[in-house]
DNA sequence: CTTGACCCTCCCGTTACTGGAAGGCCTATA
DNA sequence: TATAGGCCTTCCAGTAACGGGAGGGTCAAG
């Protein structure tokens, strides 16, 4: 299979998949004109990625589940281990984000939105005050 | 005043400093020796700056923030305008945290966790089922 | 034989920095 | 005066995970 027809299948961009391969992460067949040939396990191995990438997994996440998928005596601990790291980081990210909305949206809600040039979102950014002074990084 | 005291006064790395320097966020003045030296107004600009990026406005949100700040006559609308839309897409970006989080703590509070080699986390990710071949970009 | 749809590699750009190397400047102390 | 240290400077490279596009080979159909 070329993979044109792999990128139709997994729904994954043909340039995603060329860089999975780069990355050691598939490693498909080769046609005599350089073409990829791809077997059904590396079908089956790009959909695997395509889902843990969409639930958030890093692409380093993602080569050890692929091995501990890979490894048939591996234990369900290790494999928890990193999906609850991973919840961990959604979770952190989430009340992150929270609190972003909630300072945000009480600015939002304040400012008039008119032509006026009086704007609390302004204001806020402009004072130098404590409450004001975490930078910490995200 | 030197970049130091500048980094300890805002809360942002030197690095920082320079790079925003880089892209034209702030324009300190040069001592003869080289040294950057900043003013009382480029300080305020930074802490501005650091207090924007830590609500998740992107560099150019500031720059646009920035520019409106220091335009006495804008209108608030303006300003509103570049908030709302963020907070739209931090609302989009919770939104979909949520969604991966609710599938990921299912899965993990499925999975046993243990020596056995049995794990609902590798099965799921390993099924080619239509609810699970959605890979939206993030 | 040409057209068009594939496929290939290589390189740059993205975001917002961070780390490090190599070296100049400034102050204090031995 | 020499030197040590702590500043400061510039420049280069790397990060995550690709996306865009150039330049060019391949293949099947008409």
């Amino acid at each position: 299979m070329n993979i044109g027809d792999v990128a139709q299948r997994t729904g994954l961009p043909a340039k995603t998949i060329r860089y999975y391969e780069e990355i050691g992460l598939v490693r498909p067949l080769r046609e005599t004109n350089g073409y990829r040939r791809f077997r059904e396990s590396d079908v089956h191995k790009l959909g695997f990625l395509g889902r843990a990438r969409s639930l958030g997994f890093s692409i380093e996440d993602c080569r050890g589940l692929l091995a501990l998928y890979e490894d048939a005596g591996r234990a369900s601990a290790d494999v928890k281990r990193i999906a609850a790291a991973h919840l961990a980081r959604i979770d952190a990210k989430i009340a992150e984000l929270d609190a972003m909305r909630a300072t945000l949206s009480h600015l939002v809600d304040a400012c008039a939105g008119d032509h006026r040039p009086d704007c609390p979102i302004l204001s806020d950014l402009a004072v130098d005050e404590d409450k004001a002074e975490s930078h910490e990084p995200t």
